[in-house]
This record gives C-alpha cells, sequence and structure tokens, in this order.
RNA sequence: GCGGCUAUAGUUCAGUGGCAGAACGCCGCUCUGUGGCAGCGGAUGUCGUGGGUUCGAAACCCACUAGCCGCCCCA
C-alpha cells in the first residue's frame, strides 16, 4: 500500500531540531517582552477580501499564491464564501485591532505573534508552503506616537538586539524608505513614464514589471539592464519633507543606539501596505539559505488600517522567516547538543521492573529527568542506552533492593559508588559524584586481566583472549608490570600472548 | 509558474544492461551484576511511483511524484 507523505512542501519538525526551535522562540518571547510586546494569536484563515484589500490584489503573494476555497456551510450567511488561509500575520493583526477597538484607548499598541503562514509556491531550501513567521506590529492612532521614527528606530534596534542574542553572525540590515502613499504614488508615476521610452530594452520579467509593479523593477538582479536601473529616478526625489525628516529620525536614532545599517536606494517591499520606512536584514553567503538570503523584512504600513476599514491607526512591523533563522543558526552550528536526562535507572531483570519504575517515580516528582530501561535487557545494553540518554545511571537489582543500597554509574567522570536510598536524590541533584565518597573506578581490561591467577588460553574466556589478541605491545608491557607488582608473576612464562607469539 | 540536477538499507552514498552493495548506525553472540574498545555473526530494501524498450532494467526511454539549485516572488 502507498504511504501517505507530507504533503509538498509542508514538513514534520522533530527532536531534537525542535530544541532549537524552542529556544529561538523563547528568546524572541524574552526580548519581546523586555520592549512591551504582547502576544497576539489570530485565526490561520481569514476571509479572503482580508488579504486582497491589504497586501495588495496586484501582489503576487494574493494573484497566485494563496490556498483560498469556497466555504460550505448550512448557513445562508457563509455559503459560499471564500476563505484563505493566511500567507502573512500582519493583515490579520490590523483585522484583529480594529474588530476589537483597540484603537479606542488612544494607546500604541505592541503585538507579537509566532506561527505557520501559507504560500503556495515552488518549494525550495528556506521556502515552505507552510513557513513559520515571528513576527511583531506596533500601531495605534496617530496621538499614541504610532507613526514617531522613535518607534521605527526601537523595532530596529530590538531586531538587532533578538538576532545577537540567538547568535545570528554578519546579520546586514537595509534600510530605505519608500515615501508617504503619495510620495509613492507620484514616485510610481514618474517610474513609469521614464521606463516607457525604454522598456523594450528590458528582460521579459521587468517588462512585465513595469507594467504592473514598477517600483519592483529597481531591486532586479539581472545584469544587462542594470545600466537602466541606474538611470531610474531615485525615490529620495519624491520623498515629502515630512518623509524626508522621518527617515533621518530614524536613522539618527539608530546611529545613537549604535546600529549598524546600510542605505539602500533600492529595497522596495513587494507589499501594497507599506508607506516610508522599509527594511531588510540578510544573512552572508554560507549561512544556509543560499540566494534566499533574507531573513526578515518589515516596513511601515501607514495606511492599512484605513484600508482594512478601519480608523486612522499608522503602524509598523516585521516577520522573520522563522525556518530560515533555523537553518541560519544550523549552517551557523548553533545548534545546541541534546540535553541529556539526569539518571537512567536500569533494573537488573523483569522481577526490577515495578520497583525501577517506583524509584523512576519518586526521582521524577523531585524534579529530575529520568528515563527507565527495561529488565528484559542485558546489563551492557543498559549501559549503552544510558550512555546516551543520561548523565548517571542507577542499577536496580535485587541486592539494591534487599539493601536499599544503590549502584550510581556517573559517566562523565567514569566513576562508580554506592548511595543509600536516601542520599540517592541528593547524588543525583550533583552534577557529579562527590569525590568523598568511596568512589570505584572501572578496572580496565588489563587491570583486570593483571589480577587473574594465571594467564593461558585454555583458562581465558573467547572475550579475554580477543582482548588479548589486540593489546599492543606497550600495554602488553603494562600488563606484565603490573603482574609483576601484584606478585602474581613467578615466571613470565605464565602470560601468553598469540600477538606476539611468544611465552613472556 | 519557468529552467536545470537528483531519487538505491535507518543515515551518507557506490553500483553504465546479467545474483542488491559499502561505511556508519541497529540487533545478536563472545560476555547471565559493569558499557564505551575489539572479534564474529545477523537483519536491513516494492532500487520514489507508473508505464515502455529488452531474453534480461537499479541502470536505457516516457510520464508522474518529491527534494535540491537557479529564476519569479518573498520570510
Amino acid at each position: 500500500m502507498a504511504t501517505i507523505k507530507a504533503v509538498r512542501g509542508t514538513r514534520d519538525l522533530l527532536p531534537p531540531d525542535t530544541i532549537l526551535w524552542n529556544r529561538v522562540e523563547a528568546t524572541a518571547r524574552s526580548v519581546f517582552a523586555r520592549y512591551g510586546f504582547g502576544e497576539i494569536r489570530t485565526p490561520v484563515f481569514e476571509a479572503t477580501e482580508l488579504f486582497a484589500r491589504g497586501v495588495g490584489e496586484e501582489t503576487d503573494i494574493v494573484s497566485k499564491e494563496m490556498y483560498t476555497w469556497e466555504d460550505r456551510g448550512r448557513a445562508e450567511s457563509d455559503r459560499g464564501q471564500s476563505l484563505t488561509l493566511r500567507p502573512e500575520n500582519t493583515a490579520g493583526v490590523v483585522r484583529a485591532y480594529i474588530e476589537h477597538g483597540m484603537a479606542d484607548n488612544g494607546m500604541l499598541e505592541k503585538l507579537f505573534y509566532i506561527g505557520p503562514q501559507f504560500r503556495r509556491e515552488r518549494p525550495q531550501r528556506g521556502r515552505y508552503r507552510q513557513f513559520w513567521q515571528i513576527g511583531a506590529e506596533v500601531l495605534g492612532p496617530p496621538w499614541s506616537g504610532s507613526d514617531s521614527a522613535l518607534r521605527d528606530a526601537e523595532v530596529l534596534e530590538m531586531l538587532a538586539t533578538l538576532l545577537n542574542e540567538l547568535g545570528i553572525e554578519g546579520w546586514r540590515l537595509a534600510l530605505n524608505s519608500v515615501g508617504s502613499a503619495e510620495d509613492r504614488k507620484r514616485y510610481s508615476v514618474a517610474l513609469r513614464e521614464a521606463l516607457e521610452p525604454v522598456k523594450h530594452n528590458l528582460c521579459e520579467d521587468n517588462q512585465r514589471r513595469a507594467e504592473t509593479n514598477p517600483l519592483r523593477v529597481l531591486d532586479s538582479k539581472d545584469p544587462g539592464d542594470q545600466e537602466i536601473i541606474n538611470g531610474l529616478p531615485k525615490i529620495s526625489e519624491f520623498w515629502s519633507e515630512d518623509s524626508r525628516t522621518h527617515f533621518d529620525q530614524v536613522k539618527a536614532a539608530l546611529d545613537a543606539c549604535n546600529v549598524p545599517y546600510v542605505e539602500d536606494p533600492r529595497l522596495v517591499r513587494g507589499l501594497d501596505y507599506y508607506t516610508r520606512t522599509t527594511f531588510e536584514f540578510t544573512v552572508p553567503d554560507g549561512s544556509g539559505l543560499g540566494t534566499q538570503n533574507a531573513l526578515l523584512g518589515g516596513g511601515r504600513y501607514d495606511g492599512l488600517s484605513e484600508m482594512l476599514g478601519g480608523p486612522k491607526a499608522p503602524g509598523i512591523g516585521f516577520a522573520i522567516g522563522e525556518d530560515r533563522l533555523i537553518l541560519t543558526l544550523q549552517a551557523q552550528a548553533k545548534e545546541a547538543e541534546p540535553a541529556k536526562l539526569d539518571a537512567f535507572v536500569a533494573p537488573m531483570g523483569v522481577g526490577q521492573n515495578a520497583a525501577a519504575l517506583k524509584l523512576a517515580q519518586e526521582l521524577r516528582r523531585a524534579g529530575l529527568g529520568v528515563e527507565v530501561g527495561d529488565g528484559s535487557w542485558r546489563l551492557k545494553k543498559s549501559f549503552e542506552t544510558a550512555d546516551k540518554l543520561a548523565r548517571k545511571m542507577i542499577i536496580v537489582g535485587e541486592d539494591e533492593l534487599a539493601s536499599d543500597v544503590f549502584t550510581v554509574k556517573d559517566f562523565s567522570k567514569g566513576e562508580q559508588l554506592k548511595v543509600s536510598r536516601t542520599e540517592l536524590l541528593e547524588t543525583l541533584q550533583r552534577p557529579s559524584l562527590s569525590t568523598s565518597s568511596v568512589a570505584v573506578r572501572k578496572k580496565s581490561n588489563i587491570e583486570r586481566l593483571a589480577e587473574a591467577s594465571v594467564i593461558k588460553p585454555d583458562d581465558l574466556s573467547k572475550h579475554d583472549q580477543a582482548i588479548l589478541e589486540n593489546l599492543s605491545d606497550s600495554e602488553v608491557q603494562t600488563l606484565i608490570q603490573l603482574r609483576q607488582k601484584l606478585g602474581k608473576e613467578k615466571a613470565s612464562s605464565d602470560i601468553w600472548h598469540p600477538g606476539l607469539d611468544i611465552n613472556l
């Protein structure tokens, strides 16, 4: 039977990767909290109309990348309603902001979200059809100061802090202003005019853009078109006095906070709602993203609330591509080793299984991370499994249960000691076994052989024979010296060593 | 959506038309309460799916699916 697999562009996130995901999200929550942001969770699907009006009918996202379907409710009201899996989260946040009258308290709202988004694109590394974004929005009525350049700089400074705390290396902040909605409109017209006489010289993609979205011609990567693009009017020539002042204030505040940035006059964001400040954080080549090197993007959206039928509520926000952030952290080798459990409880036989589970229960209740083995395993398997999973192993056999004294192995030190039941918890909570306790170091194979009465093939197990056969010359010397020290050797011929093919 | 590369064991991969392979990992034994090393043994599998060519296909051809790379776009 054909197995069912995750659909194209979606994927499962498994341990140990999820450790990193949780660390990233915990770090983000911690940083956001320090800047006064509260979490918002909006539905993963919304009325299609929201994205058409908010993101822009002409954008690629809305025109060809949305997962859209017609609802089939019983009620007349929802039958046939067009619904869409959210391709981004800003429109949903602003919709909720309007719907819950959050503008009415006159305060600045600072909201963050962490959640999956959906776009039907061709999957690639760092680009998935279900992908995760960590984003935040600052918005409010004009009198709350929501359109102040201070907020732009605060958001950018917060992002710099977040990336630094996560340990992202070599990030680069590209900054631009696309001007007010009016500036942008005038610029768009001017671009169209400037492109008209030359656009037949552009590549096919750019000819199309010249018609549909002339701003996007600016960040084309086509090398043949660069000369024409360089000759086009600059957005800065179309900034109003307010737009220019606002941008200067953002830059001044970033300078004051020592947040490095690079002005990029060609940085125009694809979504229709952006006004004035736009920005993008990228990472250098070799950070695991290939050409998809944008980690996050965002900007100001002073008119979005009104576009969605709400009150005047300027805002600024960003979305971090969490999948890309994770890839970058992994490529930059920041992946944490999976944390080991505190203890592994190893029952010696199935008869000790119940007692072992009970001991694990007590330790877990005391807050320790504990895994339990199985009495049907050989001790060797318990050791191997325990060493992979935990820092220490407790042997639970008949002797231990009878005497209430347990054998505890510390893998980090190779030490082993006997601990009474009452001391057990304390012993396990210590980072490593105390030196004040009587530590019993495991005997090496050589030491064990040194204590054997006679070393002759007939008297040795196959295991010991194999060990002997594989001793290096220096190990053989050590063995002989040990035996002489122990007074075992009357004659050196008591040691048989096949590797040297002599009687020593 | 467009162009290209790839798909074989749990993993990484070899295998250019003639018995399905290696390494690592896994399991067992040597070794019944002291592991990690070593030796020996074992299981890995619809060779992505479906069709075609051929006496014979993992290999050649076609389609599909998925991943990756670039473009488009974007996080």
